[in-house]
DNA sequence: TCCCATCGTTCGTCTTGACGAACAGTCTGC
DNA sequence: GCAGACTGTTCGTCAAGACGAACGATGGGA
């Protein structure tokens, strides 16, 4: 759900961050996107609830995508040695998932590192309606997608398919690996 | 800069399309975000230009996140087999990009495979302001990363770094191969 | 110093979105 | 057949957002 804090201070946030960055004054802004000025002071200020049509045309003139204005940003660098990083492991389907990305706000695609092992296969209930997920092989051969449309997967072989209908993962090869990027849509 | 159909159109199909998919009826929806239904009635039939509050209340009540709201959907199943897809050659670097997904709507995270062979780095102009890289090596090894601190990676390891300055990346043995997920922001 | 430009703010006015009541239509069960 | 609960619609009213003008503040340039 992104967000939970009052979207209005995110918004008035938001905008006085992408204006900042775009080098623009306010009365500047405000004439590309069209509005009056005054409103423009009002949002950043924090007081007012823009209309969407407001908020687009500032997005718009600020070449910004609308959802940046809704929901703020994050990192630098950082590295998770293989191996490190938190990481889930399941006796039960000889598999290890380690979570690299977190989905920041307004971005939605987590992305994992799955380690598995051939035995019984990682089936998964499905997730949240509009799920997809986005699977590529680095070592091995897996067999995975859809529960009733698996696909066989090398190294290399990428795959999309919906996460909110029942799916397994299963290696067919020792030391299997795959990059899995899970999007929450 | 995600969409461009009129914002209200797109609005006005998301909030039906959630709305049947939660199984709630228009007046249930209307009581939950705490709106009058006639507000939630004008707004489907596309009239309407809603606040951020009201549209952010719908968002709550449907369990969505915000921009699920403002920008529309999309996939299936599909296989890119090792190999094949839409790969972008560099004599002069020695690699090969491979785009697998490019960036839904409003999902904004596009996933590459790169094929990289020793040789002269690529280096990369700095990207759209905001953009981020996430790099999973999954053969060889490679320095990575913003110019002035590249970091040497192995397989199975993982970095994120700011796309948005001067950056690099060169393999270190043959035959690399690392997933490259780029973050638009 | 004066002038002009631009900065971002604060006003009063007017348009417009959100509200709630009343509406016609459908389905269930007594 | 009719009462009841429900669907989603269309009204009139009122509060709130968007507008434009005027404001004081700041920074050059002649």
């Amino acid at each position: 759900m992104s967000n939970t804090g009052a979207p209005l201070d995110v918004i008035a946030a938001s905008l006085r961050r992408e204006r900042d960055r775009a080098g623009l004054s306010l009365s500047e802004l405000a004439k590309r996107a069209g509005i009056a000025k005054s409103t423009l002071s009002q949002l950043e200020s924090g007081s007012g609830n823009p209309s969407v049509e407001t908020l687009w045309a500032l997005g718009v003139a600020l070449g910004v995508p609308f959802s940046r204005l809704v929901d703020p940003p994050t990192p630098r660098v950082r590295v998770i040695r293989a191996g490190e990083g938190p990481s889930i492991h399941s006796e039960r389907a000889h598999y290890a998932a380690t979570l690299l990305a977190s989905c920041p706000p307004g971005v939605r695609r987590d992305i994992y590192v799955l380690d598995v092992e051939p035995g019984s296969p990682r089936d998964s209930e499905p997730h949240m309606a509009g799920t997809v997920e986005h699977m590529i092989v680095s070592r091995g051969r897996v067999l995975a997608g859809p529960s009733d449309e698996p696909v066989e997967l090398g190294p290399g072989d990428y795959l999309v398919f919906p996460g909110d209908v029942p799916h397994t993962c299963s290696a067919l090869t020792t030391g299997t690996s795959v990059v899995l990027v899970m999007e929450h849509v």
